[in-house]
DNA sequence: TGCATTATGGAACGATTGGTTCTAAAGTCC
DNA sequence: GGACTTTAGAACCAATCGTTCCATAATGCA
Protein backbone atom coordinates (compact mmCIF):
# COMPACT_ATOMS: atom_id res chain seq x y z
CA UNK A 1 0.00 0.00 0.00
CA UNK A 2 1.65 2.82 1.63
CA UNK A 3 5.38 2.96 -0.36
CA UNK A 4 8.06 4.64 1.67
CA UNK A 5 8.79 5.84 5.32
CA UNK A 6 5.93 6.32 7.09
CA UNK A 7 4.71 9.39 8.88
CA UNK A 8 6.08 9.43 12.16
CA UNK A 9 3.06 11.66 13.43
CA UNK A 10 -0.50 11.76 13.86
CA UNK A 11 -1.65 14.69 11.34
CA UNK A 12 -4.60 14.74 13.25
CA UNK A 13 -3.32 15.63 16.39
CA UNK A 14 -0.53 18.08 14.61
CA UNK A 15 -3.49 19.23 13.67
CA UNK A 16 -5.50 19.69 17.02
CA UNK A 17 -2.19 20.87 18.51
CA UNK A 18 -1.83 23.40 15.65
CA UNK A 19 -5.38 24.72 16.46
CA UNK A 20 -4.51 25.55 20.03
CA UNK A 21 -1.69 28.09 19.14
CA UNK A 22 -4.41 29.78 16.45
CA UNK A 23 -6.96 29.67 19.29
CA UNK A 24 -4.58 31.36 21.98
CA UNK A 25 -2.47 33.60 19.62
CA UNK A 26 -4.64 34.33 16.96
CA UNK A 27 -3.50 33.60 13.13
CA UNK A 28 -1.15 36.73 12.64
CA UNK A 29 0.25 36.11 16.08
CA UNK A 30 1.03 32.83 15.87
CA UNK A 31 4.53 32.18 14.26
CA UNK A 32 5.75 29.13 12.73
CA UNK A 33 8.12 28.28 15.16
CA UNK A 34 5.21 28.40 17.73
CA UNK A 35 3.07 25.99 15.91
CA UNK A 36 6.49 23.70 15.19
CA UNK A 37 7.02 23.41 18.74
CA UNK A 38 3.50 22.84 19.41
CA UNK A 39 2.98 19.99 16.94
CA UNK A 40 6.10 18.49 18.28
CA UNK A 41 7.33 17.66 14.50
CA UNK A 42 9.90 19.40 12.12
CA UNK A 43 9.68 22.04 9.64
CA UNK A 44 9.94 20.22 6.76
CA UNK A 45 7.56 18.15 8.13
CA UNK A 46 5.08 20.98 8.43
CA UNK A 47 5.70 22.04 5.36
CA UNK A 48 5.84 18.57 3.18
CA UNK A 49 2.31 17.67 5.30
CA UNK A 50 0.52 21.06 5.28
CA UNK A 51 2.01 23.21 2.71
CA UNK A 52 2.47 26.97 4.56
CA UNK A 53 1.10 28.85 7.81
CA UNK A 54 -2.44 29.73 6.01
CA UNK A 55 -3.60 26.08 5.01
CA UNK A 56 -2.52 24.65 8.06
CA UNK A 57 -4.75 27.45 9.55
CA UNK A 58 -7.37 26.38 7.17
CA UNK A 59 -7.56 23.03 8.32
CA UNK A 60 -7.09 23.75 12.07
CA UNK A 61 -10.56 26.47 11.57
CA UNK A 62 -12.15 23.54 9.13
CA UNK A 63 -11.24 21.15 12.48
CA UNK A 64 -12.80 23.09 15.18
CA UNK A 65 -15.65 24.23 12.76
CA UNK A 66 -16.71 20.37 12.30
CA UNK A 67 -16.24 19.66 15.68
CA UNK A 68 -18.04 22.29 17.28
CA UNK A 69 -21.25 21.94 15.15
CA UNK A 70 -20.93 18.23 15.69
CA UNK A 71 -20.67 18.47 19.85
CA UNK A 72 -23.57 20.76 19.44
CA UNK A 73 -25.61 18.80 17.25
CA UNK A 74 -24.79 15.75 18.82
CA UNK A 75 -26.00 17.73 22.59
CA UNK A 76 -28.82 18.86 20.59
CA UNK A 77 -30.48 15.72 19.89
CA UNK A 78 -29.51 14.54 23.84
CA UNK A 79 -31.37 17.28 25.18
CA UNK A 80 -35.19 17.18 26.11
CA UNK A 81 -35.96 20.07 24.15
CA UNK A 82 -34.43 22.42 21.21
CA UNK A 83 -34.81 25.27 23.96
CA UNK A 84 -33.75 23.47 26.84
CA UNK A 85 -30.40 22.88 24.31
CA UNK A 86 -30.12 26.63 23.62
CA UNK A 87 -30.61 28.11 27.38
CA UNK A 88 -28.26 25.36 28.78
CA UNK A 89 -25.56 26.17 25.50
CA UNK A 90 -25.97 30.02 26.99
CA UNK A 91 -25.47 29.62 30.70
CA UNK A 92 -22.87 26.91 30.46
CA UNK A 93 -20.70 29.64 28.81
CA UNK A 94 -21.74 32.31 31.15
CA UNK A 95 -21.26 30.11 33.69
CA UNK A 96 -17.86 29.43 33.37
CA UNK A 97 -16.59 33.17 33.27
CA UNK A 98 -13.44 32.46 34.75
CA UNK A 99 -12.10 29.73 32.93
CA UNK A 100 -8.82 29.15 30.91
CA UNK A 101 -11.18 28.24 28.10
CA UNK A 102 -13.53 31.58 28.55
CA UNK A 103 -10.33 33.86 28.22
CA UNK A 104 -9.27 31.67 25.03
CA UNK A 105 -12.48 32.61 23.47
CA UNK A 106 -14.28 30.90 20.16
CA UNK A 107 -11.46 30.86 17.14
CA UNK A 108 -14.55 31.13 14.78
CA UNK A 109 -15.43 34.67 16.50
CA UNK A 110 -11.64 34.76 17.44
CA UNK A 111 -10.58 34.98 14.16
CA UNK A 112 -14.07 36.32 12.29
CA UNK A 113 -13.00 39.82 14.44
CA UNK A 114 -9.30 39.54 14.24
CA UNK A 115 -9.80 38.52 9.99
CA UNK A 116 -12.33 40.81 9.48
CA UNK A 117 -13.46 41.53 5.86
CA UNK A 118 -10.02 41.64 4.70
CA UNK A 119 -11.10 39.56 1.00
CA UNK A 120 -8.64 36.67 1.33
CA UNK A 121 -8.99 32.87 1.71
CA UNK A 122 -8.75 32.97 5.58
CA UNK A 123 -10.86 35.47 5.97
CA UNK A 124 -13.64 34.29 3.92
CA UNK A 125 -13.48 30.87 6.21
CA UNK A 126 -13.76 32.50 9.09
CA UNK A 127 -17.18 34.15 7.36
CA UNK A 128 -18.56 30.77 6.37
CA UNK A 129 -17.76 29.23 9.68
CA UNK A 130 -19.76 32.05 11.64
CA UNK A 131 -22.83 30.55 8.53
CA UNK A 132 -22.23 27.20 10.52
CA UNK A 133 -22.99 28.12 13.87
CA UNK A 134 -25.95 30.80 12.57
CA UNK A 135 -26.90 27.72 10.37
CA UNK A 136 -27.35 25.33 13.67
CA UNK A 137 -28.85 28.34 15.88
CA UNK A 138 -31.66 28.05 13.11
CA UNK A 139 -32.25 24.57 13.50
CA UNK A 140 -32.20 24.28 17.23
CA UNK A 141 -34.92 27.38 16.77
CA UNK A 142 -36.94 25.55 14.12
CA UNK A 143 -37.08 22.45 16.47
CA UNK A 144 -38.12 24.76 19.39
CA UNK A 145 -40.92 26.08 17.39
CA UNK A 146 -42.02 22.55 15.80
CA UNK A 147 -41.61 21.63 19.71
CA UNK A 148 -44.24 24.50 21.13
CA UNK A 149 -41.57 26.40 23.54
CA UNK A 150 -41.11 29.04 20.42
CA UNK A 151 -44.00 30.75 18.76
CA UNK A 152 -44.17 30.00 14.81
CA UNK A 153 -45.11 32.91 13.72
CA UNK A 154 -41.64 34.28 14.53
CA UNK A 155 -38.99 34.76 11.84
CA UNK A 156 -36.28 31.83 12.71
CA UNK A 157 -33.84 33.16 10.70
CA UNK A 158 -34.17 36.24 12.27
CA UNK A 159 -33.86 34.38 15.68
CA UNK A 160 -30.43 32.55 14.15
CA UNK A 161 -29.18 35.60 13.66
CA UNK A 162 -30.06 37.25 17.08
CA UNK A 163 -28.19 34.32 18.45
CA UNK A 164 -25.64 34.66 16.90
CA UNK A 165 -25.14 37.63 17.81
CA UNK A 166 -25.56 36.77 21.11
CA UNK A 167 -23.12 34.51 21.28
CA UNK A 168 -20.42 36.48 19.75
CA UNK A 169 -20.66 39.41 22.10
CA UNK A 170 -21.20 36.93 25.00
CA UNK A 171 -17.46 35.90 24.15
CA UNK A 172 -16.57 39.40 23.71
CA UNK A 173 -17.58 40.16 27.48
CA UNK A 174 -16.09 37.28 29.08
CA UNK A 175 -12.95 38.33 27.13
CA UNK A 176 -12.89 41.39 28.60
CA UNK A 177 -13.13 39.89 31.97
CA UNK A 178 -16.67 39.85 33.00
CA UNK A 179 -17.62 38.10 35.96
CA UNK A 180 -20.37 34.69 36.02
CA UNK A 181 -23.05 37.12 37.05
CA UNK A 182 -22.60 39.85 35.11
CA UNK A 183 -22.47 37.22 32.09
CA UNK A 184 -25.00 35.32 33.30
CA UNK A 185 -27.43 38.04 34.10
CA UNK A 186 -27.01 39.47 30.89
CA UNK A 187 -27.63 35.74 29.15
CA UNK A 188 -30.79 35.21 30.78
CA UNK A 189 -32.51 38.54 29.41
CA UNK A 190 -30.78 37.12 25.91
CA UNK A 191 -33.01 33.75 26.69
CA UNK A 192 -36.30 36.04 27.64
CA UNK A 193 -36.05 37.25 24.25
CA UNK A 194 -36.78 34.03 22.91
CA UNK A 195 -39.80 33.47 24.37
CA UNK B 1 8.60 78.93 27.81
CA UNK B 2 8.98 75.82 25.39
CA UNK B 3 12.56 75.95 25.69
CA UNK B 4 14.11 73.88 22.42
CA UNK B 5 13.04 73.02 19.04
CA UNK B 6 9.52 73.07 18.51
CA UNK B 7 7.92 70.03 17.53
CA UNK B 8 7.06 70.02 13.64
CA UNK B 9 3.98 67.55 13.76
CA UNK B 10 0.77 68.23 16.26
CA UNK B 11 0.73 65.21 18.77
CA UNK B 12 -2.98 64.90 18.32
CA UNK B 13 -3.53 65.07 15.00
CA UNK B 14 -0.30 62.16 14.90
CA UNK B 15 -2.53 60.15 17.90
CA UNK B 16 -5.38 60.04 15.59
CA UNK B 17 -3.56 58.93 12.60
CA UNK B 18 -1.80 56.08 14.59
CA UNK B 19 -5.46 55.22 15.75
CA UNK B 20 -6.86 54.43 12.93
CA UNK B 21 -4.09 52.05 11.78
CA UNK B 22 -4.54 50.38 15.43
CA UNK B 23 -8.06 50.20 14.17
CA UNK B 24 -7.71 48.49 10.86
CA UNK B 25 -5.04 46.52 11.69
CA UNK B 26 -5.16 45.57 15.51
CA UNK B 27 -2.30 45.96 18.07
CA UNK B 28 -0.19 43.67 17.26
CA UNK B 29 -0.62 43.16 13.46
CA UNK B 30 0.08 47.58 13.16
CA UNK B 31 3.89 48.01 12.67
CA UNK B 32 5.59 51.05 13.22
CA UNK B 33 6.57 51.57 10.05
CA UNK B 34 2.80 51.42 9.24
CA UNK B 35 2.43 53.89 12.03
CA UNK B 36 5.29 55.85 11.05
CA UNK B 37 3.93 56.69 7.50
CA UNK B 38 0.38 57.10 8.86
CA UNK B 39 1.70 59.76 11.52
CA UNK B 40 4.09 61.51 8.66
CA UNK B 41 6.70 61.82 11.19
CA UNK B 42 10.02 60.69 11.93
CA UNK B 43 11.02 57.26 13.71
CA UNK B 44 13.13 58.88 16.82
CA UNK B 45 10.32 61.40 16.66
CA UNK B 46 8.04 58.65 17.51
CA UNK B 47 9.86 57.14 20.10
CA UNK B 48 10.80 60.69 21.83
CA UNK B 49 7.32 61.61 21.54
CA UNK B 50 5.17 58.82 23.09
CA UNK B 51 7.79 55.94 24.38
CA UNK B 52 6.72 53.08 22.37
CA UNK B 53 4.74 51.05 20.50
CA UNK B 54 2.31 49.95 23.43
CA UNK B 55 2.13 53.40 25.30
CA UNK B 56 0.95 55.05 21.93
CA UNK B 57 -1.36 52.35 21.38
CA UNK B 58 -2.51 53.52 25.01
CA UNK B 59 -3.12 56.96 24.09
CA UNK B 60 -4.99 55.76 20.36
CA UNK B 61 -7.50 53.94 22.85
CA UNK B 62 -7.67 56.11 25.09
CA UNK B 63 -8.91 59.08 22.59
CA UNK B 64 -10.66 56.82 21.09
CA UNK B 65 -12.75 55.70 24.21
CA UNK B 66 -13.19 59.70 25.69
CA UNK B 67 -14.23 60.58 21.92
CA UNK B 68 -16.98 57.71 21.91
CA UNK B 69 -17.67 58.63 25.27
CA UNK B 70 -17.66 62.16 25.00
CA UNK B 71 -20.26 61.85 21.49
CA UNK B 72 -22.67 59.60 22.46
CA UNK B 73 -23.16 61.10 25.19
CA UNK B 74 -23.90 64.50 23.29
CA UNK B 75 -26.22 62.25 21.33
CA UNK B 76 -28.09 60.58 24.36
CA UNK B 77 -28.45 64.74 25.43
CA UNK B 78 -29.52 65.55 22.04
CA UNK B 79 -31.86 62.49 21.96
CA UNK B 80 -35.94 62.81 22.88
CA UNK B 81 -35.92 60.15 25.02
CA UNK B 82 -32.93 57.72 26.47
CA UNK B 83 -35.06 55.10 24.59
CA UNK B 84 -34.85 56.32 21.10
CA UNK B 85 -31.10 57.07 21.77
CA UNK B 86 -30.31 53.25 22.25
CA UNK B 87 -32.66 52.63 19.36
CA UNK B 88 -31.42 54.56 17.04
CA UNK B 89 -27.48 53.87 18.04
CA UNK B 90 -28.32 49.98 17.67
CA UNK B 91 -29.98 50.52 13.94
CA UNK B 92 -27.71 52.74 12.51
CA UNK B 93 -24.93 51.07 13.04
CA UNK B 94 -26.94 47.53 11.80
CA UNK B 95 -28.11 49.52 8.67
CA UNK B 96 -24.12 51.00 7.90
CA UNK B 97 -23.59 47.00 7.44
CA UNK B 98 -21.91 47.50 4.32
CA UNK B 99 -19.35 50.32 5.06
CA UNK B 100 -15.82 50.42 5.29
CA UNK B 101 -16.55 51.80 8.86
CA UNK B 102 -18.32 48.46 9.96
CA UNK B 103 -15.69 46.33 8.32
CA UNK B 104 -13.12 47.86 10.58
CA UNK B 105 -15.72 47.31 13.91
CA UNK B 106 -15.10 49.38 17.03
CA UNK B 107 -11.54 49.51 18.27
CA UNK B 108 -12.45 48.70 21.66
CA UNK B 109 -14.11 45.60 20.88
CA UNK B 110 -11.90 44.44 18.35
CA UNK B 111 -8.95 45.14 21.13
CA UNK B 112 -10.64 43.56 23.76
CA UNK B 113 -11.38 40.39 21.19
CA UNK B 114 -7.29 40.59 20.05
CA UNK B 115 -5.47 41.17 23.50
CA UNK B 116 -8.20 39.20 25.95
CA UNK B 117 -7.12 38.58 28.75
CA UNK B 118 -3.04 37.98 28.69
CA UNK B 119 -2.45 40.64 31.68
CA UNK B 120 -0.85 42.98 30.32
CA UNK B 121 -1.71 46.65 31.01
CA UNK B 122 -3.13 46.98 27.20
CA UNK B 123 -4.95 43.81 27.92
CA UNK B 124 -6.46 45.96 31.14
CA UNK B 125 -6.98 48.84 29.23
CA UNK B 126 -9.60 47.24 26.64
CA UNK B 127 -11.08 46.00 29.27
CA UNK B 128 -11.65 49.55 31.05
CA UNK B 129 -12.91 51.00 27.83
CA UNK B 130 -15.40 47.84 27.61
CA UNK B 131 -16.33 48.95 30.96
CA UNK B 132 -16.84 52.73 29.96
CA UNK B 133 -19.39 51.74 27.61
CA UNK B 134 -20.86 49.10 29.86
CA UNK B 135 -21.34 52.73 31.89
CA UNK B 136 -22.76 54.83 29.28
CA UNK B 137 -25.22 51.82 28.66
CA UNK B 138 -25.97 51.92 32.44
CA UNK B 139 -26.95 55.68 32.31
CA UNK B 140 -28.72 55.34 29.29
CA UNK B 141 -30.77 52.87 30.87
CA UNK B 142 -31.32 54.14 33.93
CA UNK B 143 -32.62 57.11 31.99
CA UNK B 144 -34.88 55.81 29.62
CA UNK B 145 -36.34 54.04 33.41
CA UNK B 146 -37.42 57.67 34.79
CA UNK B 147 -38.98 58.41 31.78
CA UNK B 148 -41.08 55.60 31.87
CA UNK B 149 -39.97 54.03 28.79
CA UNK B 150 -38.15 50.94 30.86
CA UNK B 151 -39.70 49.47 33.31
CA UNK B 152 -38.17 50.96 36.73
CA UNK B 153 -38.20 47.65 38.41
CA UNK B 154 -35.63 45.55 36.17
CA UNK B 155 -32.32 46.03 37.04
CA UNK B 156 -30.69 48.48 34.81
CA UNK B 157 -27.14 47.19 35.58
CA UNK B 158 -28.26 44.05 33.42
CA UNK B 159 -29.32 45.32 31.00
CA UNK B 160 -26.57 47.70 30.72
CA UNK B 161 -24.60 44.40 30.44
CA UNK B 162 -26.85 43.01 27.66
CA UNK B 163 -26.86 46.19 25.60
CA UNK B 164 -22.63 45.75 25.60
CA UNK B 165 -22.93 42.56 25.16
CA UNK B 166 -25.01 43.09 21.98
CA UNK B 167 -23.46 45.75 20.91
CA UNK B 168 -20.43 43.53 20.58
CA UNK B 169 -22.19 40.70 19.24
CA UNK B 170 -23.25 43.28 16.87
CA UNK B 171 -19.98 44.47 15.74
CA UNK B 172 -18.59 40.83 15.43
CA UNK B 173 -21.72 39.43 13.29
CA UNK B 174 -20.90 42.81 10.75
CA UNK B 175 -16.89 42.07 10.66
CA UNK B 176 -18.41 38.44 9.39
CA UNK B 177 -20.46 39.93 6.69
CA UNK B 178 -23.75 39.67 7.82
CA UNK B 179 -26.00 41.90 5.64
CA UNK B 180 -28.20 45.01 6.94
CA UNK B 181 -30.97 43.22 6.26
CA UNK B 182 -29.73 39.98 9.28
CA UNK B 183 -28.21 42.98 10.91
CA UNK B 184 -31.19 44.86 11.48
CA UNK B 185 -33.71 41.70 12.45
CA UNK B 186 -31.21 40.53 14.86
CA UNK B 187 -30.92 44.48 16.09
CA UNK B 188 -34.78 44.59 16.20
CA UNK B 189 -34.79 41.63 18.81
CA UNK B 190 -32.35 42.91 20.94
CA UNK B 191 -34.63 46.30 21.38
CA UNK B 192 -37.63 43.91 21.96
CA UNK B 193 -35.71 42.70 24.65
CA UNK B 194 -35.76 45.82 26.09
CA UNK B 195 -39.45 47.00 26.39
C1' DT C 1 26.56 85.73 19.66
C1' DG C 2 26.88 81.61 22.38
C1' DC C 3 24.47 78.25 25.46
C1' DA C 4 21.02 75.17 26.88
C1' DT C 5 17.38 72.50 25.36
C1' DT C 6 14.54 69.84 22.54
C1' DA C 7 13.30 67.72 18.00
C1' DT C 8 14.69 65.81 13.69
C1' DG C 9 16.19 62.51 10.03
C1' DG C 10 18.35 58.47 9.24
C1' DA C 11 21.41 54.89 10.01
C1' DA C 12 22.04 50.87 12.55
C1' DC C 13 21.00 47.53 16.11
C1' DG C 14 20.11 42.43 17.05
C1' DA C 15 16.35 39.49 16.84
C1' DT C 16 12.69 37.38 14.49
C1' DT C 17 9.39 36.76 10.70
C1' DG C 18 7.25 33.21 7.04
C1' DG C 19 8.91 30.59 3.62
C1' DT C 20 12.18 27.73 0.94
C1' DT C 21 15.86 24.58 -0.06
C1' DC C 22 19.28 21.40 0.96
C1' DT C 23 21.66 17.22 2.84
C1' DA C 24 22.22 13.00 4.94
C1' DA C 25 20.08 9.62 7.50
C1' DA C 26 16.17 6.48 8.47
C1' DG C 27 12.26 3.70 7.86
C1' DT C 28 9.09 0.71 5.06
C1' DC C 29 7.47 -1.98 1.02
C1' DC C 30 8.31 -4.76 -3.07
C1' DG D 1 18.94 -4.52 -2.46
C1' DG D 2 16.33 -0.98 -4.71
C1' DA D 3 12.49 2.31 -4.90
C1' DC D 4 10.22 5.50 -2.29
C1' DT D 5 9.10 8.69 1.26
C1' DT D 6 9.82 11.01 5.71
C1' DT D 7 12.91 12.69 9.06
C1' DA D 8 15.78 16.21 11.60
C1' DG D 9 18.30 19.99 11.24
C1' DA D 10 20.86 23.48 9.27
C1' DA D 11 21.20 27.16 6.19
C1' DC D 12 19.34 30.68 3.69
C1' DC D 13 16.38 34.28 1.99
C1' DA D 14 14.55 39.05 2.00
C1' DA D 15 11.75 41.32 4.97
C1' DT D 16 10.23 43.02 9.18
C1' DC D 17 10.22 43.61 14.09
C1' DG D 18 10.71 47.26 18.08
C1' DT D 19 14.31 49.94 19.68
C1' DT D 20 18.58 52.81 20.26
C1' DC D 21 21.91 56.06 18.98
C1' DC D 22 24.10 60.17 16.94
C1' DA D 23 24.96 64.12 14.54
C1' DT D 24 22.34 67.96 13.20
C1' DA D 25 18.70 71.49 13.19
C1' DA D 26 15.85 74.74 15.37
C1' DT D 27 14.27 77.34 18.99
C1' DG D 28 14.41 80.49 23.61
C1' DC D 29 17.28 82.70 26.81
C1' DA D 30 21.25 85.22 28.45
Amino acid sequence: MTRGRPLAFSPDQAIAQAMQVFWAQGYNSASTRDLLVAMQISRSSLYQAFGNKEQLFLEALHRYRDNLVARLERKLTASPSALTFIEGLFRDTARDACSERAALGCLIFNSASELGQRGDVPSREAAVAVAAIKQLFHQAVLQAQAEGDIDANRDAAMLANYLTLSMAGLRTLLKSGASAEDAGGAVEQVLIGLR
